[in-house]
DNA sequence: GCACCTATTTATAAAAC
DNA sequence: TGTTTTATAAATAGGTG
């Protein structure tokens, strides 16, 4: 419970801190798009934890609201050249999160933290066969994603879904 | 006050929304600011209003953020399409296979046969995400190759990591 | 650590001014 | 139209399993 009127202050500790960053995160993420479908309005919400994590939100997506604002006058000259890709999670996708990280805990097994260990036993040949192993993981995903796409799946009429993920490459 | 349940759907009364829409980009700006605060994060939030006009709010400022995220291989300009590169595995790394299996079952947390039950499961939306656990486990091993390449220490900068795969880039 | 719970704070829709 | 009020819904800190 609020035990008391919750001051708006540094955490310090790490646990806390990132169950706080993720509830606060995932409850600024539903206000944003609640703002968009009330309003009809497009927004973006970025955010990059302590740790150097970035999750970002968008309607219709991410980068369409950001260049809207850069192309604005606003804006730094761009920087690019890094290549991580990062975790969108947009409209209606973000309402099935919790069930679908359910979910993919199915498939992948472990957490975040769990893998951050695990991996940090793995030498380089290891590595190297992860690698593989993420290859043939993406490759049943993609097979799947071409079985809902040929009509097996029940969500046939998600949209917007953004180039840079299994599914839309096979749309194309 | 609020009289009933709010209704997320679109505000047709355009006087009405447009205090909705202030109200709400000012409650939305505050929880930004309130998580960078409490959990000492960075975001940035993006609105553009139906009319078209843009609002910002960023902590520390709107285009750390934007170029941090763009930087990570988001946005228009990131260079898409298959791009997983598979490592030969030789002679002696090849010694090490069942041994290596065995520690990548450790943090993949299961086999071949379990994937392919699993991810039949999952729908379209859940397969994007399942795309955004797999990049933040290549993320995390890719940390983990460039701990091993620096000699041990740990969570060194992993920007100059390339596109396509987690080791080979390391040994260019 | 994650999912669920709930007491309490916080946000906000509409009224009142 | 804008500001303030206020009743109610929504978010969430801390607890539990």
């Amino acid at each position: 419970m609020v035990r008391r009127k919750v001051e708006i202050k540094a955490i310090e500790n790490i646990s806390k801190r990132h169950t706080t960053f993720t509830k606060r995160r995932q409850g600024l993420f539903k206000k944003a798009k609640d703002l968009c479908t009330k309003c009809e309005a497009e927004a973006t919400v970025i955010t990059v934890s302590k740790a150097g994590n970035i999750f970002a939100f968008g309607h219709p997506a991410v980068d369409p609201v950001v260049n809207r604002y850069l192309s604005n006058g606003n804006g730094d000259e761009r920087v690019h050249g890094g290549n991580w890709m990062v975790v969108a999670m947009e409209d209606e996708e973000m309402q099935l999160l919790s069930k679908a990280e359910r979910k993919i805990q199915k498939v992948m097994g472990k957490g975040r933290q769990e893998w951050n260990l695990a991996i940090g036993d793995l030498e380089i040949n290891e590595l190297d066969e992860m690698e593989a192993v993420i290859e043939d993981i993406k490759r049943i995903a993609a097979a799947r994603a071409v079985e809902i796409v040929a009509g097996g799946g029940k969500d046939q009429d998600v949209k917007c879904i953004g180039k840079d993920s299994i599914v839309p490459y096979l749309r194309r």
